[in-house]
DNA sequence: CAGTGGTCTAGACCACTAC
DNA sequence: TAGTGGTCTAGACCACTGA
């Protein structure tokens, strides 16, 4: 007797510990069931999630085997800076350096699937943790998805975690990118004016369409995204 | 009648039409098997991988509910230069800048996990797109995991794919940073000196252990990571 | 207590692969 | 043809939740 998770933790083992290598044939579902003696559904179950993390592949007909890895990927989580600080024990705080209604640029206006000059929120906060600059936050707000987003105190709640209040995610796209940064950006953050700085740019949706487009601007020294894969 | 698939389809246009928002509870298991007519095994299966992906949050005695998203992740995936400027289109070539053995730097050894001054194969190499300088890899082998490294020819099979042929990856690491090249670094990305780079540095792991340590260094402005989440 | 999800069983039929 | 995985059934027992 066994579970579907004690029979993935065996074939974890041993295709970490090498006795199966990238390629090899692995027990068919018949001959797992004899082993542990359960029934198919249950080995079944644990050869389809380890198909799902990746690391086995499944062939009809043919049988299951250690998945070859083409490429590295990983999980990367953009978060909440307040949240990100506290599970590391470190104080975070904004500073709100803006906070206004604005017509949308031609930019704005693309991103977030306006017509340029349509009504916008914006806002622009310095976040520090454990006092250092670590971000400029820049973030433009679809009125209709956030309509009291200007009466907020985002000393007290960021936008990020405001808005996923107000207006859960459905969907996000980012993209990273290194820029120079410029007189005004390197002020805030404590920095030569052309220094290195990490980019990111979120565009987040509702359920309704486009809730937010940021553009968060990381000092370059101080801030680096890490992640990792592991099958 | 129905299969797991065409129930997880229902459940998810219900999701993305807004007949149930984030935290709303979904029917229960019982009431989807009356509904569609199905055992519980297959209701199950349904709801189960909707959980796996993110989308559905279950809980033991309470129900299924919609996931709130709380983070904004994706699959940031990190290729093979080659392969993913072919899949574009475009024309890639590499030109081999250094090719030997060298001691191990504290550095590498420390992130290979050898002492200092072991030997380590290194080559460091200068990749183009489209004709114009797009990274300059330098990385760093363990001569165990693929001994006939130094007599590649890395113009015609990058280094990522050689190694991905002769050391299947079992695990890596990245960190994505901003820096700013140094005067060498930009001659040879026909950049400015200080301007702003994206430094990508990716350990990778094989079955007995750590395989190869990079790192790639792209033009600010020419190179952007991107992603997406769509649940 | 009734209702929920978590897991498992011992079968079944099917499509596909390889010989 | 024998062996593989893909899927589904109609039950079962359990742990947990909330009234």
């Amino acid at each position: 007797m066994a579970t579907y998770s004690e029979i993935q933790d065996w074939l974890r083992a041993g295709i970490r510990e090498g006795r199966w290598r990238a390629g090899d044939r692995l027990p068919s579902e018949a001959e797992l069931c004899a082993q542990f003696q359960v029934s198919r559904m249950t080995v079944n179950r644990a050869l389809r999630e380890l198909q799902q993390l990746g690391l086995v592949r499944r062939e009809q007909g043919r049988g299951s085997f250690v998945a070859e890895l083409t490429r590295v990927a990983a999980r990367l989580e953009l978060r909440d800076l307040h949240a990100s600080a506290s599970e590391r024990g470190h104080h975070h705080a904004s500073e709100v350096l803006a906070l206004r209604r604005e017509s949308a640029s031609a930019e704005v206006a693309h991103a977030l699937g306006l017509r340029a000059g349509a009504p916008v929120f914006f806002c622009r906060l310095l976040h520090r943790e454990q006092g250092e600059p670590l971000q400029i936050e820049s973030r433009w707000v679809l009125p209709a998805a956030a309509p009291d987003f200007l009466a907020q105190d985002f000393r007290a709640r960021t936008p990020t975690a405001y808005l996923l209040d107000v207006a859960p995610l459905t969907a996000a796209q980012f993209q990273i990118e290194a820029v120079a940064a410029d007189a005004e950006q390197a002020g805030l953050l404590g920095i030569n004016p052309g220094a290195p700085c990490l980019l990111v740019q979120r565009l987040t949706h509702g359920a309704m369409g486009p809730v937010s487009w940021a553009r968060l601007l990381h000092p370059g020294g101080r801030y680096v995204l890490q992640g990792s894969f592991q099958p």
